[in-house]
DNA sequence: ATATTATTGAGAATGATACTCAATTACATC
DNA sequence: GATGTAATTGAGTATCATTCTCAATAATAT
């Protein structure tokens, strides 16, 4: 999957990019895609649909809830955002054009999501889909748990220093 | 995370460890709850509310969906089950009581999904874990691309023994 | 300028999941 | 075993994100 779109030396912005898509697809660029993307680089790391209504309303425009569900395959499509998490029945999108390939620890007490990048996942998914013969297009690894001040507040142990203690029991299959 | 349950020198059943999850919980086991635990332990692989009102009706069973859906938390935090991949909108569970934990390969054009497992991970998480002070109680490694058989009949190229072709960009944040 | 085809907004439809409430039942205690 | 209490159930309704329908409009190629 080619994320990156160059003309010359320079990368092309969201919007060009986007534009270049449709093109390429003989779709059309409309002013509601237009101020679709002017949304979309505004928004924080995560989102949702009602998250780019809102922000689209924020810059005058009205663009319609259908729309917007609309565009969301195309600018999956386009490279521009992928979806991420499922938070509560939300699906969360994020950019994903020109940015680094990142993971995520999301405490489930409080919600918080942390990125991270770690690059032995991606020697991870090498080797994995070299054993299965696979053609990897994308990794999502989600680490669940508590993040640092809900331990404290909910009294969880940390004992990620200390060896583990595992019991011994034979698992089915 | 306990997902192992042992009396004397015996792992509980499932059935007796969902009752005594229920126990500690002054939960009451029901004909309805013992209908859907006989009915879960027969399920393929992966399966969602609805293929767990199939089997309870193939069971002779007439337990409410309103009732799976209301016995599905429990069967979660109890470390039955868990919530694996979302597919197409629906939330897919797996029994993991008494498994081993694995990770998947879900092909984005035919959705066949294969499980892998690999130590390695849980050593990355390790380490993640304690570079981001969080407790971890569960990961999900999900690996998307195209099968073996998909890569054949959609001409896809497999490199997965070549060189990455990476460009030489520099990325956001 | 025209023709073609994609796109739009509005509202209705869908479909998974959650809620409401009255009737029922499990279980601890006597 | 009878009793009281709180949990549980089914049925139907509600919710809410997402998708569909359709007639009106607009973007692009020619």
């Amino acid at each position: 999957m080619i994320l990156n779109y160059i003309r010359g030396n320079v990368l092309l912005s969201y919007k060009e990019r986007f534009k270049y898509f449709l093109k390429e697809r003989n779709l059309k660029y409309t002013p509601e895609r237009k101020e679709i993307i002017e949304a979309i680089v505004k928004l924080q790391k995560h989102f949702d649909a009602e998250d780019i209504y809102k922000q689209l309303r924020k810059q005058k425009s009205n663009v319609s809830l259908a729309t917007i569900y609309r565009t969301i395959p195309l600018l999956i499509d386009s490279g521009l955002i992928i979806e991420t998490l499922h938070c509560r029945d939300k699906v969360l999108y994020e950019r994903i054009y020109n940015k680094k390939h990142h993971d995520h620890l999301v405490c489930i007490n409080c919600g918080k999501i942390i990125e991270f990048y770690n690059g032995e996942v991606e020697k991870l998914q090498d080797e994995i889909c070299r054993k299965y013969q696979f053609v990897a297009t994308e990794h999502r690894l989600g680490i669940k748990g508590y993040c640092k001040e809900c331990q404290d507040k909910l009294n969880i142990k940390n004992n990620n220093s200390k060896e583990k203690n595992k019991r011994d029991i034979k698992h089915d299959s």
